[in-house]
DNA sequence: GTGTAATCGAGACGGTACGTCCTGTCTTCGG
DNA sequence: CCGAAGACAGGACGTACCGTCTCGATTACAC
């Protein structure tokens, strides 16, 4: 037996699942997280309110799913074991990721959310796109070398300038990528 | 004289001005931002809703002059002139407001919904509590030694770490800010 | 069958339709036309605000609808043949309705609407309770007599002295029915 | 002395009483009755607020001092001596006055807040223009021959019809005044 | 002239209803 | 059991008007 046992009863329609997700895809971009409601997500999907209401609970829980898989294959930089090369790429998608892209709109919304509501924290920290991909990065540039500080730590010294200044909305171009990796490389040799 | 002389018609109520920044104060802390409504506040206040549009256009608005105030204070340390004291006071203030003072959980809504809104963006931008008292103590540093990189480049440097740790919600006890303090004046001599 | 076939969705609340026409009638009685609110009605009838404007677009349609059957009834008097003593009973029984009946009081408020609204005004021209009833009267007296005037010109003659006296605020004791009808017999024997 | 002696302070200004009335004479044709408000008239007559209530309690009251010379004038007719002839001129000026004409408008306009603020209702039962002037005319009829009925009794018969017809709504096009007139006039003679 | 007093405009105040919107739940029918 | 449709109670939205209030400015009469 291979396939999950079904229960009973009319299975999940696939199809709604997908029209809701990519609804409030679309929605996001076209009118923007606080204008989004769960009203509008099952009308711009042809969906019932109800099928939404069974499957999600927040329109938070909606986009993250709906934007989980991009936000990753934005942040997944290919890897030249160069380590200034692969930091300053990494920093760069995380920039265009944090000010240009659609999933970053979403995690930046979701991130906002956060602050308030505790079941949105959760979610993101269960699965926090920058975080664990930074991690990955990171991880792979300290099996080479012995660092003095936990990796977390480091993943916040490396990525929180980028973050902040993008969050606190200034211009993404006074960035310059290469010199933040730079500066970080300098540090861990301290 | 120096008294700004009255256009005509009754004049605003200072009274009623600051019972909407109390009420507003009150309910961040009583129920969070999200529940927060303008209606709520308008009551709480025993003032008519009419009167809160008259001056303020947000939720956001009120909260922000509310608790403008409070971020300036909470945030403004005694220099000693030691710059690694300074700094690390600096962010021993920054943490505990990012994470445990009022005013800080008001900052952190708003800039959650400056994220979506804005607005509330300009707002910020325009008085950023965190961004301006962070360059105070950079400002004062710098007149003694040239340094390399802009102000604000330095301050994203400076608080960003502490900055994204807090708002990706990690537990601000594993944040040293004398370790923080001592890296960003070890690039600094770079 | 004869049974409308249900379109689709939730059907429509027996329960909360009959509330609100309650609520419209009580309030009529407790506060009087002007001070019905749509929001009042709603209160007393436990019901959303969003179901009466899916249903009603005015109080005056509300009212309408809870106090029209109540006025036809009131002014649907047993023929018993005689036209004088059929007439007299028909404006003795318009004089309590318009002077002393709740359903009259409701018919005063939606006729002084109607002077100013014209949706009120159609209402009322659609299915008017005193012209519709007075016309049942006059049509079968003039079943047996050949008649020389229009029906509406003679419902007009015929009640129209009382419903001045009355909406003109005079005391509606002043009214002799007796005289009147005597005197409008008279007149179609001419 | 002729005059009221004046109390002291200001008096009060003539050109604010007039604009007022003016104004709302406007109103009344521009945007109706109902849509009337007293911030409206305040602006539409460049006068504060304050002033009008002052010196007026309802829109009612204002609106009745705007129309009652107008109403008046336009319901007194030159007598001439012929029965027929004065009552047929009476009707038709009446029926004009009640279906085309602005104090009309604004008559009709108070005598359906009538049937429900008793404050209007007094208003209008003082000086009442309709039974005023029709009392005019029958009283002069009625100085040569001996008449069986009260004066105001007569009165609901002589306009009662036209009244009915257009209060409820009918088309003025459907009354034949000279009809009503001589009908009324050989009830008198019975 | 110099009060004194009531007027005027302007416009803010606490209230309250408006009609709309969205929330999350429910009740139908049909697949 | 799922899903579409849509009605339900509830409650916030931002607006409008209510009638009252507090201002400064104006305009009369009385001293």
């Amino acid at each position: 037996m291979n396939k999950e046992t079904h229960p009973s009863g009319r299975p999940r329609s696939e199809q709604a699942r997908a029209a809701v997700l990519n609804a409030a895809d679309d929605l996001l971009v076209e009118i923007g997280y606080a204008a989004m409601t769960m009203k509008g997500i099952a009308e711009k999907a042809r969906v019932s309110r109800q099928t939404i209401y069974r499957w999600w609970s927040h329109k938070a829980e909606i986009l993250f799913e709906a934007s989980a898989a991009d936000a990753e294959e934005e942040l997944s930089i290919q890897l030249s074991g160069d380590p200034l090369a692969d930091l300053t790429a990494y920093l760069e998608a995380l920039i265009h990721f944090l000010a240009n892209s659609p999933a970053g709109a979403a995690y930046r919304a979701l991130l906002g959310e956060a602050q308030q509501d505790s079941a949105v924290a959760e979610l993101l920290s269960a699965k926090d796109p920058i975080g664990d991909t930074a991690q990955v990065i990171l991880k792979h540039l300290f099996e080479k070398n012995q660092v003095p500080i936990p990796l977390d730590q480091a993943t916040a010294l490396f990525i929180g300038p980028c973050f902040f200044w993008i969050l606190s909305g200034r211009d993404p171009a006074g960035l310059v990528p290469q010199e933040l990796a730079k500066n970080f490389l300098s540090y861990l040799q301290t």
